[in-house]
DNA sequence: GGAACTCGCCAC
DNA sequence: AAACGTGGCGAGTTCC
């Protein structure tokens, strides 16, 4: 169950209405792009399948199966794997059978295996991706659905396609992908996110002194500060930017969401490997914690335990007895309040209920500020235009003449005149990062503009 | 022939 | 004591 205040209403009445005037807009789609890509992975599949079948194990696994013999089968290939080659299952799915997922394959090094997990790649480039953006396009545009309703959280979703979610970590992915994105004629296609909104509107509920002193000096860095602690660096100057990336994405929002340090610990272990990290001057990461004593992952582990310890109890003590005081007050009332006026209630799990009050807020401010913006550059009768939304971005399609108009109150919106919105606002600083293509470039080489 | 389920994988 | 939050969607599979 959930109930709103009359604000939260006003938020999402007219947020939906703002969500239809985009989802109306549409993105322009390079459909003959499309098409030979398509081909293009086609191609690529087919080779990496020829190159598969080559493969003794392969050539059993279709003995085993027959006419039903299927690539894509995953329960086949937990029994080839587990069954017939005698390999170790290094984790389990959810309902307890092995898993053959990508994190399980990586464990077991057999050329086969990297041959199988790049056909599901491509495969998923072109079905998932390529598939649906030809599939949903309607003279050269498509309309992507946003949702109000259909979060737990009071976060959005999309569908038909699922705009939240093209590829853009993978960089040879992203390429294919966004390269089906294009301008209008004259355009530039980009947009911009809150900088670590989620980290900021955590601040609103538990206003833990050292961190709000991180996000109000800009030359301070908690994640560059907790990587060093994770890998033991005491020079700051050591650090790189995949280190800072790991204790970030491997530590710090793991533990925020409430994960603990057995798994930070494995994967802040895996990552020095696969990511080859070293420190700036050139010292491989495996030797520089050999050198502080660390000559094992059990000594990593515990030595992780202890990163964690000081973590919540030194660091950001507050934020822990907000977590504790949240949750029993929710034990106690059988639902929270969020500070835009939402209320949730029902079963929820201790993770949950701190976590939902500040995903739900951070997309919020996003939704408040697309509202603004929307019915700013209607009253304009701008070219430019909105075009989706990624729970902390704005992406717009703007016409060149018009790019510094939009781009400079986009900001004033997102970043000051949100605060004399919500006054809880103004106890941490709000910030952007603004990405785009230049004009008639498609999305793909959209970059940061300083 | 479709609904419901599992699994895997993309995003924030 | 236990241990990562929110979605959408494709393919395979099972059930009715």
């Amino acid at each position: 169950m959930k109930s709103i205040t009359k604000q939260a209403y006003q938020l999402m009445h007219e947020g939906i209405l703002a969500l239809a005037e985009i989802e109306r807009n549409g993105i322009c789609i390079d459909i003959e792009y499309c098409e030979k890509a398509k081909k293009e992975l086609h191609k690529k599949i087919e080779a990496e399948r020829t190159k598969l079948y080559e493969f003794e194990e392969v050539k059993q696994w279709k003995r085993r199966f027959g006419v039903t013999f299927n690539l894509e089968s995953s329960h086949q290939l937990a029994k080839v794997l587990y069954e017939d080659m005698g390999c170790k299952p290094s984790k389990m799915t959810e309902n307890e059978n092995p898993s053959v997922d990508q994190f399980a394959l990586e464990s077991i090094d057999h050329p086969m295996i990297r041959s199988l997990l790049r056909i599901r790649q491509l495969e998923k480039t072109k079905s998932t991706y390529l598939g649906n953006i030809v599939r949903e396009t309607v003279n050269r545009k498509l309309h992507p659905f946003f949702n109000l309703h259909t979060v737990k959280t009071f976060r959005s979703s999309s569908q038909d396609p699922n705009f939240q979610n093209i590829p853009v970590r993978d960089p040879e992915i992203k390429e294919i992908v966004r390269r089906a994105f294009i301008p209008r004629p004259g355009h530039r296609i980009g947009g911009s996110d809150y900088k670590g909104i989620e980290v900021r509107v955590a601040c609103l509920y538990h206003q833990d002194p050292s961190m709000l002193k991180y996000l109000n000096d800009p030359a301070s860095d908690m994640h560059r500060d907790v990587s060093m602690d994770c890998y033991m660096i005491e020079d700051t100057e050591l650090v790189t930017k995949n280190i800072r990336y790991c204790g970030k994405n491997k530590f710090t929002f793991p533990e925020f969401y409430g994960d603990y340090y057995k798994n930070c610990a494995k994967a802040l272990w895996d990552a020095i490997s696969q990511m080859g990290l070293k420190l700036t001057d050139g010292t491989p990461l495996k030797e520089h914690l050999r050198d502080k004593g660390i000559k094992s992952y059990q000594r990593f582990e515990r030595h992780i335990e202890d990163v964690e310890y000081r973590f919540w109890n030194e660091k950001f003590p507050v934020y822990k007895q907000w977590k504790e005081d949240w949750y029993r007050a929710y034990e106690k009332k059988g639902y929270f309040d969020t500070l835009t006026g939402f209320r949730c209630s029902g079963v929820m799990e201790k993770n949950d209920v701190v976590n939902y009050p500040v995903q739900g807020v951070a997309f919020h401010c996003l939704l408040w500020s697309l509202i603004q913006l929307q019915r700013w550059m209607k009253q304009e009768k701008l070219r430019s235009k909105i075009i989706g939304q990624v729970h902390d971005e704005i992406t717009k399609d703007l016409h060149n003449d018009e790019f510094m108009y939009v781009l400079r109150n986009e900001r004033k919106i997102m970043c000051e005149d949100i605060k004399e919105h919500w006054i809880w606002l103004k106890i941490v600083p709000l910030d952007i990062a603004v990405s785009f293509a230049g004009v008639d470039r498609p999305w793909n080489e959209a970059e940061e503009e300083k």
